[in-house]
RNA sequence: GGUGAUGUAGCUCAGUUGGUUAGAGCGCAGCAUUCAUAAUGCUGAGGUCGAGAGUUCAAAUCUCUCCAUCACCA
């Protein structure tokens, strides 16, 4: 049996999950039911990334205690998660005990093992607001193009990149005010000094091959040390033994992973050692967006190694979200909140269905498009997978009482081909689970579930059910439904990771409780229950109500 | 600008180490069927595999150039 701690990246505290969050908890939560289906120990845990400017600000705006709005925000994250069935064994806070004291540790170390330098630096300076500012507080126009309002490290109109000193009439964007530069000591990690480590650790199979693609261009340009400072005012933690200096956010937000975990083992009585002590023989897997591998695969197994923990040993990249082709955007209506999708379209079955229908293990970025979508629930969720119980168990109820065929009864050729065909394929099941080749694993189960259809079709159980005063025509009729009927319980067991609140209602059909384990498929189901529609069609008024929920 | 990726039927995507007439689902057309939320099954139309050049007996697949889209640049 594994023991595997799993996280999946940190939200910040200081916006709505949207559907982009979403590929991202699917993907990861997907995996982690699989993995408790085939009896390995797993825990996924995860936190609100709660520290930085962003939040300050925005706290301060809405005249409330950035503890408060953190807060706020993880009622509602929490709320979103849950009614996703994102299976998380604990959604905590990097602004936490727990965190403040792992942060503090493994800076301690990182200090001891002469990792921490302080230098001096200049930074632009907002005198009115008294703060520093981040290079997104400054707009100015683009030294290049001369576009107006343009951010201090990039311009959106043609492209350049520069530094914030050069852009035109610079201003600072919280008061308005002419930033001044102004000279502080900041605290720095010495990542330079980690490229041996991490260049192998990097090579070691922990990543995908495009992700270890994209670190070489890094290691080829040399790491840079790392600035893990912040000045006051910062809404974070204070660094041990230097008053007015902060924890940068990206320090203290992996190791809220570690804090989370902390928090689930003090509750549960686990061995948090076991799963973070140096050496460790768990696995220690995290779920990301491309855009931070950096942070992942480099300063946060630095971080760990020089100060004395045990390293991740995958950390699985997925790519972007986009909606009908195109970035999220706001004024398109397609910025779709987690919220917005449950006030309309209600069942978050169905956006999984689709997540897990298009993921894989790549870095590409996926498409949403709305349409697809639509056709996708329609035709293959209501019109193959729950249509099978849907055309076959009228039968049973009206001529044997709902009662089945077990499996290992079952004698004509046809019948018993359709459902032992699907028990055969459990290890390409899992393997595709594993892999997290999960468009692949869609493709192999649809096909299965159009198979039982054609088996249908061409055993005609309308027909036999015609001559129901030949006792021979009777017992096939039997047979053939609930052939069609285990079959398409073993389809729900595969599918069980991908769809919680169908299965759940599936199992009750069947008057299980739930499937907790792949082997659920051996066993002999001898009743069912009366057949209640499992699934409503999704109509295009629902996505036109959720895009008019989103447009501003 | 640099780097990494992507570009296959109307749409969303598969195409293993280069090898017979390039595949699936949806959509579309026709047929069958009526058990099922007009659901299902069968048949068919539809692609110079982003463009060009090269390597090879053979290229969607390898090489080069170009174009387009996306992301990252701490």
């Amino acid at each position: 049996m594994r023991k595997i701690l799993v996280t999946s990246a940190l939200p910040y505290a200081n916006g709505s999950i949207h559907l982009g969050h979403l590929v991202e908890y699917i993907q990861t939560d997907i995996w982690c039911r699989y993995q408790r289906m085939i009896s390995n120990e797993i825990y996924y845990v995860c936190a609100d990334d709660t520290h930085g400017t962003p939040v300050m600000l925005r706290a301060e705006k809405e005249n409330i205690t950035p503890e408060n709005l953190v807060e706020q925000v993880h009622q509602e994250h929490s709320q979103d998660f849950s009614d996703f069935n994102v299976s998380f064994d604990n959604f905590y806070s990097t602004n936490s005990i727990e965190n403040k004291e792992l942060s503090e540790t493994i800076y301690k170390k990182l200090t001891s093992n002469n990792k921490i330098e302080k230098k001096e630096i200049e930074q632009f300076y907002d005198s009115k607001k008294e703060m520093f500012l981040p290079d997104r507080y400054i707009k100015g126009e683009c030294p290049k193009c001369k576009a107006v309002d343009q951010y201090g490290d990039s311009c959106e109109e043609c492209g350049s990149t520069y530094n914030p000193t050069d852009l035109i009439n610079a201003y600072s964007v919280i008061s308005g005010t002419a930033p001044i530069k102004k000279k502080t000591d900041h605290y720095f990690f010495k990542l330079s000094e980690c490229t041996d480590f991490l260049e192998k650790w990097t090579k070691s199979g922990t990543l995908q091959p495009e992700a270890s693609n994209k670190l070489n261009e890094w290691f080829k340009a040399g790491l840079s040390n790392w600035d893990i400072s912040r000045d006051a005012p910062y809404f974070g933690f204070e660094i041990p033994d230097a008053p007015g200096k902060f924890f940068y956010v990206w320090l203290d937000a992996p190791i809220g992973y570690m804090a989370s975990f902390k928090k689930l083992a003090d509750e549960k009585n686990l061995s948090f050692d076991e799963y973070w002590k140096k050496g460790s023989d768990t696995e220690l897997i995290h779920f990301i967006g491309k855009d931070i591998l950096y942070f992942h695969a480099l300063f946060w197994p630095a971080t760990l190694s020089y100060s004395g923990f045990r390293v991740p040993s995958r950390v699985y990249a997925h790519g972007f979200l986009t909606v009908n082709g195109e970035k999220m955007s706001k004024s398109r209506g397609t910025f779709i909140t987690a919220r917005s999708y449950l006030n309309t379209i209600k069942n978050p079955d169905y956006l999984r269905y689709y997540y897990f229908s298009k993921l894989n293990d790549s870095m590409e970025d996926i498409d949403l498009n709305l349409e697809d979508f639509i056709a996708k629930v329609n035709s293959d969720l209501v019109g193959k997978f729950i249509n099978i119980p849907s055309r076959t168990s009228g039968f049973i109820k009206k001529y044997f009482n709902n009662t089945l065929v077990p499996t290992n009864e079952i004698s004509i050729q046809d019948a018993k081909v359709i459902v032992d065909d699907l028990i055969a394929i459990k290890d390409e099941v899992i393997s595709l689970y594993e892999a997290r080749l999960f468009s692949k694993l869609n493709r192999l189960l649809m096909s299965y579930t159009e198979k039982v259809n054609e088996y249908v079709n061409r055993l005609e159980p309308w027909v036999l059910a015609k001559n129901n005063d030949e006792h021979r025509s009777m017992s096939q009729l039997h047979q053939v439904c609930s052939a069609a009927l285990q079959a398409f319980r073993v389809l729900s067991i595969y599918y069980s990771p991908i769809m919680p609140d169908l299965i759940l209602k599936i199992a009750e059909f069947y008057g299980e409780s739930s499937y907790q384990s792949i082997d659920a498929i051996h066993e002999n189901i001898k009743n069912i229950s009366d057949y209640n529609h499992l699934l409503t069609r999704l109509d295009k008024d629902a996505i036109d109500l959720m895009l008019g929920q989103n447009s501003s």
